[in-house]
Order: C-alpha cells, then structure tokens, then sequence
DNA sequence: CTAACTTTGCAATAGCATTGCATCGTATTT
DNA sequence: AAATACGATGCAATGCTATTGCAAAGTTAG
C-alpha cells in the first residue's frame, strides 16, 4: 500500500521518512487544495512547522505546487506527474469556490495564449478564477 | 489643482477630505501598483491605519482595486472611471516584474474568454503575469 | 451652540510565514 | 561496532500584514 507512496516520493529524490509519506497519502486524499492549517488539523498530532517544511520540500522537489488563491493563505496541492522542481507546470487554472471556500485545480483548463504589450515579457502566470463550484452548483 | 481631485472623490461619493485629497494624489502620481506600507513611506508621517482604512474606503468605492500579486502583500492601484464599487472593472490582466519587483496593471490586456468544466460558473477572475517588464527588458 | 455623524489616531490582536537552534535518528566511514 | 556526519524533526521566537475596538478630533446639520 505505501509502495507507491515511498515510490512517488523517491522518484522525485525525497528521502521517504515516515512524516513524509504520512504527508503523501494525506495530500493524495484530498480533492481540493489544503492549507497548512488544514494540514495540521488533517494529519494526527504533528508539529506545524515540519509540516511547513515539509510542504517546502515537496514544493522544491516538484511534487507539490502552492496556490495563491487569494484568501491571503497559501494552499497547496499535489503536481502532475510532469513537474520537476525547476519548472511546475501549473499552467493550469485554479478555481476558487465563494460558495464551499474550496480551492480546486482545473489540470484540463489551460492558461490561453496572451499577446502582452511590447517589450513585456512572461515567465510565469497565475489564474484564479472565482465563482460556484461544479458541487455547490445547483443547476 | 486639487480641484480635479476633489471632483474624484465626489463623483464617486467619497467625502474630501485633506487626508483623502493627499492620498488620492500620491495615488495619481504612482505608475505602479503600491502597498500599503509604500504608501505610509511615500507620503509624510501619517497613521498606518488610516491609510488603511482610506484605501478600503476607496476600494469600496470604486476608485481604486486591489491586486494580489502573490508577494503576499497585496498591492493598490487607481481604477478605470468605469468603476463603480460594485462591480470592478478588473478584467485587465496584472503584470508582476520579477526584476524591479513592481506590479503594474496592464489595462489594455484583457483576460480571455476561458471555458470552464461543466457546471462551474465564473464570478470573478484574477490573471497575474509574471516576467519582465518593459522597462527592464534590455532587448 | 449643540447634537449627530464621520474621520482619524492609538492600542491591541490575530494569523500566517519564516528562521535559529538544539535534538534526534539514520546512514556512512573507519 | 563505534564514531561521525548529515538530514529531519521539534520547540521557541520573531516579523509582517491585516484587522478591529475605542476614544479623540473634526465636520455638518439643526
């Protein structure tokens, strides 16, 4: 069962220590992205800043991406398989729900192209959209 | 010359104040977005949250938005006239220099039409580009 | 002139992010 | 197997931003 816990987290060069694949299995159980403090609470007794840390790691390691969804805390959630630290592929859409206050990735929702004024150049870019969420919708 | 100012701020309901007249022309005089904490330094001794409160006035107001740009810090900025408190006109896309660490809006450039999975219904929308921009792009 | 309301300033608080340092465990070397 | 080196963990402490409560000052209306 943890195989492919260890697995995932070797394969991005983590050292599999028992926190961390705690960590793992928690954040491939949620659906929506979490907060550190969704973390602590999520997770048995543990000490809030190893989480932070090792939120950190996995974010360097490429096995995580933070969200910045404009709630004024940073969410997190897991990658696709593509990231490898240096460049996240998080091209992808963040949605934001006023409804559930849920953060959610939209993997299948890219960033369109966008033609910047002259001279400007893009590196990175970051999409949240607000709204209702498929579950909050009542349609 | 205050006059326009003053005319600013009654268009959009807000009382003239000196305190607001000395703000909203610090903001006119800014070609980026600023932060709170730019705006105490920018302008001479004056309470930190009266600035404060002076923005969010403002804001409510529609006379300026802010923008998160993912510093962590959130940043202000002068609206279009097009606002009108309730409905920002924010659709315009904020550019984050990596470089000289500014945030500028980038009016003309509009968030494009974006379809969304089934069932999730758009609200609002924030687009932060982060690159060079014109002024420290060498090319 | 007084009363009502708005604006301002000070104090205080809360929450998140972040770092320093000591401890502990594990892996490596001898 | 003992000594050592390195990474991971936990605790303490700090900094910064955002935010609210309350009292003082200023402004407007009656």
């Amino acid at each position: 069962m943890t195989k492919g816990i260890e697995q995932r987290l070797k394969s991005k060069n983590i050292n599999p220590t028992a926190m961390r694949l705690l960590v793992l299995d928690f954040l491939m159980q949620q659906n929506a992205a979490i907060s550190l403090t969704d973390l602590e609470k999520g997770m048995g007794p543990s000490d809030r800043i190893t989480l932070y840390r090792t939120l950190k790691t996995f974010e360097e390691k490429g096995l995580v991406h933070h969200i910045d969804d404009g709630t004024g805390t940073t969410k997190y959630a897991l990658c696709m398989e593509e990231c490898d630290g240096d460049h996240h592929q998080d091209l992808h859409v963040h949605f934001y729900c006023n409804t559930c206050k849920e953060t959610f990735c939209l993997p299948n929702t890219k960033i369109p192209q966008i033609s910047l004024p002259e001279k400007f150049r893009s590196e990175e870019m970051n999409l949240v959209i607000k709204g209702i969420c498929d579950r909050c919708n009542p349609d």
